[in-house]
RNA sequence: GGGCGAAUAGCUCAGUGGUAGAGCACCUCCCUUACAAGGAGGGGGUCACAGGUUCGAGCCCUGUUUCGCCCA
């Protein structure tokens, strides 16, 4: 016998029968599928993200798992190279140290360290969610297997001409002190200025006013740009203005980069320092002079007067210079972007540097043909353009990052000849001359090893027994918020490297807000943390909520009120379980055959078909939704009541049970990939159950198809609920039994119900008596109908009299409105005509059933009067 | 500037052209030996707005408003 509460805490222990059990490794037999779990930070802790990720993966495993598939769940963690150099810089901090001060080797052994101590922790977050990855097979990104993948993928890339090294514009980060990605900067609208300055003619003939927002960079300006369409600046070009502030000479030059509409229409040109002005120094050979170095602060060349400030000093002074010199005209404020540094929020700068790039166009058009051509599904579909319309407009992709947490770049200098060699194994001497050589100081961005992550953990490069079975992956499940930072890496890497996809489907979840929509954030507080949710309702109560709260590819909002559904629902399947094994039904025993029974097992089949197709097309909170109707609804609701009473008929009783503990089981299956604890713990207390659920199989479909005792017994539940409805309006007490009396008009129908008096009666509180052939309707009676069926509760003494017409007027009111718009409907002459006639015959029907209705309405006000 | 999403019951959300749904909240009744984390019944909707297509629109088309996101 099970206590009177699931106890959440069994949790632990279920999880290491599923450990013990082998539950989590794959099969080995059947079709297989494959998951790679993307991989959480090393360092990192599981944040409610990370809990619907990795919920959506183990429900699809799970799922496979059941339908005797050969399920691979491949998790592992991720070096995530700025964020935890990062973390452990600000660790060092703490104690007066700084990385530079430690130098390499120590440094990269306190971060190891680190990660050493901390790298249990996501994990034994993940079990306690209930996740179910083959740990056997987890990865981590720095790996001595993965880290060959990447220096040969970097190598094969270099040797095709993919891979290049050269001088620059790229984003970076003053304080984390790198080269960032495109991606890695985020665009953020800001209140600031436009300046306008005045750049007199070198020849002293007159000036021209150029607007710009970041007035410190004009101190490296080498030209000043107009449109060539521009009317009131074309006799200009060509000529050459005198900086107001260094005295340089500079030219004036044609380019359709500046617009005539913005500011003045001229901009200043400063090639060093900004993405346009760099294309434009390209197309007319400026000169470039950087005056902002890597740690934000002005360099020599920006003159003595402004080096060594920092970058907003030196806006603030270049700005007192020049209004000193009379060149500042205006000062406009306006909203403009600014890129900031996605980790740090540190205002991003543009500056020159000599990086490390991949060639990207040949990469991204087979990676947005595969989705084109739908060897590569988008789940769901609408976000498949964006993810091409990234791929047709990239651009080269900037992978050096200067960083000592991460893989270094597998390129050696010679100090000699000053060749650089690019290989996977580190050669000993330059190839070229002999000389020295010296490994580029460098690692690479983070996102080029995990685009390699599905094939790098099945043993790419080499041929492996995995990779050969489980490569392509099935799908890959994560956050639209990645699909460019990851999703498309590893599709361009995958196809290029391995001539696949490395995953069919890529399934998109949105993110999970708080309460009112917001983002959760560190600095807003307002992050649900999933273990704190798990300790306190249980990871299945997490799970439920996450799952079933959810739409493909839309945004979930995080609300305890969804949790607690689920906790209910763990509830509520405990004890309809702890009814079931009360009953010590017989697993042996042959299962009972009537209607009822055929009914509750046709509703299972389609039920756990419905789940099947969701289930394929991605759709988990749809699946999760049929599973909680049918266990909750259909089972719990119905079935269970129904088969109160006949358990208690001795030559009922082991048939019935028999069903009962069968469709108990297939609720639990059904339930089971979003629930796992619940309804393994239960699984494991039924008679007759295999060792695990876990690996069990899904429910198999077996009932006969007979719509007849489906629609019998949706007629019966329907009868019991308008019963039920009358005792209520009458205000019949519970407790109270009413007497109904029901009439029928076909007569089979009659005696099916005539058998079913004490079933009728118990689940509506009634004492049913089945009307003859031929008898009228009970006088003085109120009444309820369905078509085919009355039911009569004889009202004298019980009502109140003056609130029961007013009720029947009210409903009379509402029929005649009903009737007068169905009406309408049918008298539209096109409607005849052009729809098609089972709907005609079905708003006949209607219009029919209302006019019933509203019919036996009046009657029952005519007899109410009279009474 | 371009693109995408959202707007449905008080709240959170489902709903792919044929009688508007769920959970929570609310009201009434019930501790009926599976479950009060429950059961039964009930009230509550101009499906953002304006046009259009269609016999028929929450759903398709066009436009508008508000909110949010992505890209430049």
């Amino acid at each position: 016998m099970l206590e009177a509460r699931y106890d959440k805490a069994k949790e632990e222990s279920i999880y290491r029968l599923w450990e013990e059990g082998e539950a989590l490794r794959p099969s080995g037999r059947g079709e297989s599928r494959s998951i790679v779990m993307p991989p959480p930070n090393v360092t990192g802790v599981l944040h409610i993200g990370h809990a619907l990720d990795n919920s959506m993966q183990d429900a699809l495993i799970r799922f496979w798992r059941l339908t005797g598939r050969d399920a691979l769940w491949l998790p592992g963690t991720d070096h995530a190279g700025i964020a935890t150099q990062v973390r452990v810089e600000e660790q060092l901090a703490k104690e007066g140290l700084s990385h530079r001060d430690m130098g390499r080797e120590q440094f990269l052994a306190r971060v190891w360290d680190w990660k050493e101590r901390s790298q249990g922790t996501i994990l034994s977050q993940l079990r306690a969610l209930g996740a179910s990855p083959d740990w056997s097979r987890q990865r981590f990104t720095l790996d001595e297997g993965l880290s060959r993948a990447v220096r040969t993928a970097f190598v094969r890339l270099h040797e095709e001409g993919l891979v290049y090294r050269g001088d620059y514009l790229i984003h970076w980060c003053p304080s984390c002190r790198t080269a960032l990605s495109d991606i890695e900067v985020e665009h953020e609208e800001r209140d600031g200025a436009l300046y306008h300055l005045r750049y007199p003619l070198a020849d002293g003939t007159g000036s021209l006013t150029v607007a710009t927002t970041r007035p410190e960079t004009m101190l490296g300006d080498t030209a000043v740009a107009v449109h060539p369409a521009d009317a009131r600046y074309r006799e200009l070009v060509g000529r050459m203005l005198r900086h107001p502030l260094t005295g340089r000479e500079i030219p004036v030059v044609a380019d359709a980069a500046a617009d005539p509409e913005f500011g003045t229409g001229a901009v200043k040109v400063t090639p060093a320092h900004d993405p346009t002005d760099f294309e434009i120094g390209a197309r007319h050979a400026l000169a470039s002079i950087a005056v902002i170095g890597e740690d934000g602060r002005m360099l020599e060349s920006a003159g003595d007067r402004f080096a060594g400030m920092t970058r907003e000093d030196a806006r603030k002074a270049v700005v007192a210079a020049l209004e000193e010199e009379g060149v500042l005209t205006e000062v406009e404020p306006i909203r403009h972007s600014v890129g900031t540094c996605e980790r740090c929020g540190t205002t991003v700068e543009s500056l020159v540097s000599r990086q490390w790039f991949v060639r990207m166009k040949p990469l991204a058009e087979p990676a947005a043909e595969a989705a084109r051509q739908g060897r590569l599904l988008v789940w769901p579909k609408r976000l498949e353009k964006v993810y091409t319309d990234w791929l047709d407009n990239i651009r080269d992709w900037c992978v050096s990052r200067q960083l000592w947490w991460g893989h270094r770049i597998p390129a050696w200098h010679c100090a000699a000849c000053h060749g650089t060699v690019v290989a996977v194994d580190e050669p000993s001497r330059c190839p070229a001359c002999g000389g020295e050589l010296r490994q580029d100081e460098d690692v690479l961005d983070t996102w080029f090893s995990s685009a390699l992550w599905p094939f790098s953990t099945l043993g790419w490069p080499d041929d492996t027994e995995d990779m050969r079975r489980y490569y392509p992956t099935t799908a890959l499940v994560t956050g639209y918020d990645i699909l460019f930072f990851w999703v498309a890496r590893m599709v361009m890497m995958g196809m290029h490297l391995t001539g696949e996809v490395p995953f069919r489907s890529v399934v998109l979840h949105g993110l999970v807000r708080d309460a009112k929509g917001r983002k959760m954030s560190k600095s807003l507080g307002n992050g649900v943390d999933p273990i704190e949710v798990i300790r306190e309702h249980g990871a299945d109560a997490l799970r439920f909520a996450l799952l079933t709260g959810t739409t493909p590819g839309q945004d979930i909002r995080m609300s305890p009120e969804r949790v607690l559904e689920g906790r209910n629902f763990a509830n509520k399947l405990w004890n309809a379980a702890r009814f079931v094994l009360a009953q010590e039904p017989d697993p042996s025993a042959a299962p009972s055959d009537d209607d009822v029974d055929r009914w509750v097992l046709q509703r299972r089949d389609a039920a756990a078909r419905a789940i099947d197709e969701a289930m394929e097309r991605y759709e988990l909170g749809e699946a999760g939704r049929i599973a909680y109707d049918f266990t909750w609804g259909t089972f719990c609701d119905w079935y269970l009541e129904l088969a109160k009473p006949r358990m208690q008929d001795p030559s009922e009783r082991p048939g019935v049970g028999r069903v009962l503990l069968d469709v108990l089981r297939d609720a639990l299956r059904m339930v089971h990939p979003f629930m796992p604890f619940v309804t393994e713990a239960i699984w494991q207390e039924l008679p007759g159950s295999s060792r695990l659920l876990a690996t069990d199989r899904w429910v198999e479909a077996g009932a006969a198809s007979d719509g007849k005792a489906l629609e019998r017994v949706d007629r019966f539940t329907e009868a019991v609920r308008l019963a039920r409805n009358l005792r209520a309006e009458l205000g019949i007490t519970q407790g109270k039994r009413a007497p109904i009396v029901l009439r029928a008009e076909d007569p089979a129908e009659r005696d099916w119900l005539a058998a079913r008096g004490e079933l009728f009666g118990r689940l509506a509180q009634a004492d049913l008596r089945v009307a003859a052939e031929g008898e009228g309707a009970p006088r003085g009676a109120l009444s309820a109908r369905m078509p085919g069926l009355e039911l009569y509760l004889p009202a004298a003494g019980l009502v109140d009299l003056d609130a029961e017409r007013q009720r029947v007027q009210k409903e009379i009111a509402d029929l005649e409105a009903e009737e007068a718009g169905q009406e309408a409907k049918l008298a539209r002459p096109l409607f005849r005509e052009r729809a098609p006639r089972e709907i005609v015959a079905q708003e006949e029907e209607r219009l029919a059933g209302v006019r019933d209705r509203l019919d036996r309405a009046r009657r029952r006000a005519s007899a109410l009067s009279e009474l």
